[in-house]
Parts: structure tokens; sequence; C-alpha cells
DNA sequence: CCTTAAATTGTTATCGATATCATCTTGCCG
DNA sequence: CGGCAAGATGATATCGATAACAATTTAAGG
């Protein structure tokens, strides 16, 4: 049935194809197993000549590196975990754009997870990247089961946490205020005499962020002396384009004569815009609506979205850095706060002034 | 300046914590290592008592237990690598989570990868992949550079191509035929009375899908003798919003007569429907516009994008249910394709009867 | 009470690469 | 021409878990 000829393999499983290791290219070549070992680093000292010849046989046999050996007798991983709440969200995904450049030649690969908005599914995550042993990891936001920070405090690993400034951080932190970011929103839109504010977010605390944002809105419409503001919550983050619609005329309903809605991201004020113009509404002439986040789509719709860029990118990119400095310190630098930017983007769905929209 | 007490790992490096590992775990609990394995594993013959035990242990004593270390031994690294074309594309990622879904509970996870449409990083990322010993793999489309098929094929994985038919498959094929699908879209508008047509896609054949549903296109229009398509090229695939507003510019300066224009994918359509209302252009009194794919935006925006709903959840699902069928079976199975559904959604954006738009 | 099967636990070798130290060449210089 | 440093390569132990098999305990049945 099998070939009777090659070396049996007690532990092999049957139909399972017979499996390169090093030794055997090693043996091809007539050198021995750490040469080749070698010759697949960069720095170690192998003559130019035998590292040729060793690449020819690994072209010629078809042996592809076992990481997962290596890592173990080095102890190097090889990888750095990061965790963002979603798959399908382009800030997040330009965050971990970021994450990946910085990783560029540092022969570090990023392993992506996505915890859902969830703390638990974030939980269930943190454990099975620890289980691979990455070398470091990057979390979305500061929110995490105690069991979680416990793991992550054991695991003795640089640890990232990004997107917002958490009261009481694990280690080493790239982001920015969230409410205060809001709160800049709507002091601009207050100066351009916005004076009835909305807010339309999500129901629950689930989405950390969307919570900051919410009370920094609320503290600073307060603040500026224009009473409480009109919030709507609807549904459960993340608040989708079209709970963004259903959102925006539950609050117009009940609240009619609001002038300015705020949206916990672009994707719901986008919902909300094209929701009024179906009814008819003109934004902004009859209801001025802005975002957060400044995702592409509402530099492309019609009318474009006023809303807050946030330096995604940038999260990523340093977050990966700050990790990378420490893991070649020797994690002596500490815990520190990168701070990273924002600014608001005015355009069209607030412009008091603008030509009125189709 | 070190804690003298503690046992010396030679191997340690400095500033590192000491490491734990299972045979600490046991020696604490009074069994040996083998035991606190099988502790870990559900199957495994482990009285519930000692089973309880050493889990309390687990948790006083923090241990997370390392894969790395685990699949070495069982030569079964537990995990399904899968490579999307992008991270930030809704389609692909309803196809990412039905894999993940299908992989419930099966004790393996799912290993994301992002080729961003190139054949030479898919390469890469296959490489990268394999050197961590997936015990599968599902690839997006079937076009791939001759090494990365090698590479495919030596290693001896069921390997599942998806979101096409390629013509030579690698192993098994979860998909549908993406020519036929903009085919089955182009006749549907042509019953409706359209005849004059415009195609907007990117630039090369690099997303290969994109050209197959361009080539459904073309060659359709022509069945029906309606005289050569009038298509545009725009930009590196995956076009963007912005890139299908341009294109529908130069497509309409060129064939101002155009009656109805089927574009790549969704965003490129939204893009241009966009740019046809800031131009003062009814959609779809002056001009129809249709996508392809789906996307959330299409049943939100106004007005609503009509377009090709693809099983983008199924593929994923199916392509994992596959994987796990072969690796079951021993991969006796074989080769098999199988289809998965599309459908054409009419909304707003092609309906000739429809009130005219805002 | 004895026998045998089933359940539970332990012992040892091993997975495949790499750290570490030893060995062997070269080449250079006085 | 000897001595020594730098460069290249090899031998061996090891990373931390698990497979395979051995040993032990428990349960069941007559």
């Amino acid at each position: 049935m099998k070939n009777e000829d090659e070396p049996k393999d007690k532990r092999l499983k049957p139909g399972e194809a017979q499996k390169l290791t090093m030794a055997e290219v090693a043996k091809y070549v007539g050198v021995s197993a750490m040469t080749v070992s070698r010759a697949f680093r960069q720095d170690a000292s192998v003559s130019e000549e035998t590292r040729k010849r060793i690449m020819e046989a690994v072209d010629a046999l078809g042996y592809v590196l076992d990481l997962s050996a290596g890592s173990l007798s080095s102890r190097r991983s090889g990888f750095i975990a990061a965790l963002v709440p979603s798959i399908n969200n382009s800030n997040f995904s330009d965050t971990a754009r970021g994450m990946t450049d910085a990783l560029q030649n540092t022969g570090l690969q990023l392993l992506l997870g996505y915890t859902d908005y969830s703390a638990e599914k974030e939980e269930e995550l943190i454990e099975a990247m620890l289980r691979r042993r990455p070398e470091g990891i990057i979390l979305t936001g500061g929110t995490h089961t105690a069991r979680a920070r416990r793991m992550l405090v054991k695991a003795g690993i640089p640890v990232v946490e990004t997107w917002e400034l958490p009261e009481n951080p694990i280690n080493q932190v790239v982001g920015f205020s969230n409410s205060e970011a809001m709160a800049l929103l709507v002091r601009t839109l207050a100066s351009q005499g916005y004076r009835k504010f909305g807010y339309i977010g999500g129901t629950t605390a689930r989405d950390t962020r969307g919570s900051q944002r919410r009370s920094g809105f609320q503290r600073t419409v307060e603040e500026l002396g224009l009473g409480p503001g009109r919030m709507i919550s609807f549904g459960v983050p993340p608040i989708t384009m079209e709970q963004g619609g259903q959102a925006i005329v539950s609050l117009l309903e009940r609240w009619p004569d609001t002038e300015v809605v705020l949206c916990v991201s672009d994707l719901s004020a986008f919902g909300a815009i094209m929701e009024c113009t179906r009814r008819g509404m003109k934004v902004p002439k009859d209801i001025a609506i802005a975002g957060f986040g400044d995702y592409e789509i509402s530099s492309i719709c019609h009318p474009r979205i006023t809303t807050i860029n946030v330096d995604c990118y940038g999260i990523g990119r340093q977050a990966a850095a700050r990790l990378l400095d420490t893991l070649h310190t020797g994690e002596a630098t500490g815990d520190e706060i990168t701070l990273t930017g924002y600014k608001v983007v005015l355009r069209e769905s607030t412009d008091r002034n603008g030509a009125p929209t189709v």
C-alpha cells in the first residue's frame, strides 16, 4: 500500500504527506542543520556561497521553514497581537494598516483579532492570543474584564491601549480624548450659531468610545448654557447606517425644532442624512447633521458630512512603534501616554450659508 | 541586581519575567505534567475531581497554555489560514464571519491575512502562513503566482479557493461565476428596456473578479445586439467611491446618451450616483446606475442602488465547512466545486417608473 | 474473593528548530 | 614561519507540550 522503502515514522498519520525538515535539507546540501538555520536569517554568519547553495536546495525541495519549532526554541514567537472591535470599519482598518507598516522589516508579523465591541469576546481573544505567546499586544480602548487585565499583566509583554485615554492604563497608551474631540465639535458648531443640539448614539456603554463622545457632547452643551442636549439612543453599538436613519426620525418627532444633530459616527450620520433626504427635508437647511471619524463616505456623499477627522493610521503606526521601542530597550521606557491628533472638518452638512442642497 | 534565590535559567533574557510551565502547575497540584495537559482538553480522560483541582491551580498561578509547544508535539497547529483581498470591505468581512462561525467549537482558529489584491503579496502571505503550519488554507480567487501554487500543493493541506470559479482549481472551490452574475444583471436591465449600456471598472486585471464581471458585461451586451459596451477604466482596483465619481464624468463626456451604467462594485456606483446628484443629474431619470455586491450602503443611500446580492457569508461558511470535511475524512473527498447563490436586487437607481428622486 | 475490563495517571521519547559553545579554517602581521 | 583573531561550521542540549505506551487503581461480574 505504502512505499515500503520510506523510513517509517510512527507518529505520521496515515495519508499525510511526508514532511520535509531542516535536517533533510541540510543532508541534501551536505551541511549541518544549524547552518541551514543560519542561512535563513540575515544576520547570521554563513558564507555567501553556502547560503546560495542552501537556498537553491530549499527551492528545489520546496522546503518551508517551520516557525512553530523555531519559536519554541528561540522563545520568540515573531508576532504581535492586535485586537480591534470590528473587521469592517475603515477607521480600524486604517489603524491596522498603520501597525502593519510600522512592523515592516522588523521580522514581526501582525495577528489581528476582532472583539465585536465585547469585553467578553476580548477576554477570550486575549487568552487565545497569549496561548501563542505574542511578543506584544495592542488593544483598542481601556475597558477590559478583570481576568483579561490579570492575564495581560502576568504575560510580561508590552501592552499598548489605543483610541482612548484610559483612566488606569495597563502599560502604554496611544490615543486621544474622545470626549474632548466631541466637545470641540460642539463648540465649533455653537460658534456658528447653532443652539438646539441633538445627539444620536447607541444604547449601551459597550462601545466605550461612543460613551465618551456622548458625555463630551452632554457636558459641553450644558457648559455653553444650551440646556440639556436632546439625546436619542438607538441600537446596540456599533450603530448602523439604518439605525442612524431610524434614530433621527424619533429625535425629530420628539424635538422637531432641533437645529443640529451630532452622531456617534459618520455611518449613523450618513443614514440620518439619507433618511431626511428621503423624507423631503433638506440638509443642512432644515436640519444640520454631523458625524465622527471622517470615513471615506463623508467626503463623497451629498451633502458632504461635517465630522471629526481622527489620525487612525497614526494611532496604529505609533502604537506599533511604541511597542517596538519597548521591546528593544528591554521595557525600560516604562509607561507613557502618546497623544494623537484630531480635527474638525467642516463640510456641507452643517453649512448654514451653503447653497441649498438639491 | 537580580533575585539570587531564583533558579537561574541560562537562556532567560535579562529582565524577562519568569515564565510558568505546565510542569510547575503539575508540581503545584501534585500530578504529572501529562495529567495537566489532559485536563486542558475536553475529551481526554481525567477524573472530574483532578481536573477541577488542576484548573483551580491554573487560575491561582495564572498559567496560560503554550500552544506553540503543544502544536510542535501534536503536529497540529490549531489554525486555518484565510487570505482575503481587503480588510475593509464588508463583502469580505461577511465571508470572514462565515468562516469564523463555521469554525466555532472545532478547536480551530481563523488567521486572516490581507493580500491587497496583489498576487505577489498573496505569495508572501502564503509563505508566512505556511511557516506556521496551518491545517488548511482558504484563498480568495483562483489567480496565484506559480511559486504560490507550488507551495500550496506541496504543503499537503486542504486548499479552498473562493469567490470565483477558477479554470484550474488547486483543490476545492466555493464560489460563483462573476461573469454570469454580471451577465444576469445586464439581461435583467435590458429586459426593462435599457439599450445603451456603460461600464465602470478598474484599470488592471489585478482584481480578477472585477475582470470577470467586465467580460461578462461585454459579452452579454454584444450577445443582445446592443453593440459594444461603453467601458471606462479608472483607477487601480479596488476602485474607490471617489474614482466611481470621476469615472462616470468621463463616461458621460464621451457617451452622453448612455442610459444605464453598471459598476464593478456598489462603492464605485455610490460614488457615481453622488457625483451625478451633485452635478444636478437625476438618478435614475437622467441616468440609471447599478452596482455589484449589495453592500449596506446600497440599501440606505438615496436613491437606493440596484445591485447583485452575493451570498458572502455563505461562501465563508461553506468554504470552512468543506475544509473541515476534508480534514475529518482524511482528504478522501477530493476536489469539488460548491456553487453559491447570487441574485439581482432591483432598486430605485434603475427604476424607470419610479418617482423622480428629490 | 478472584478475574478482567475500564478508568485514571505516570514515564519516556519526541516534535523541529535554535542557543551555546566547541572546532576548524583562513588570513594577516610582525 | 608562528601566533592569533575573525570567520565559518558543527555537535549537543534544549524549548514546553503531547503521543504512545506502561502502570496503577477502580469497578463489575461470577
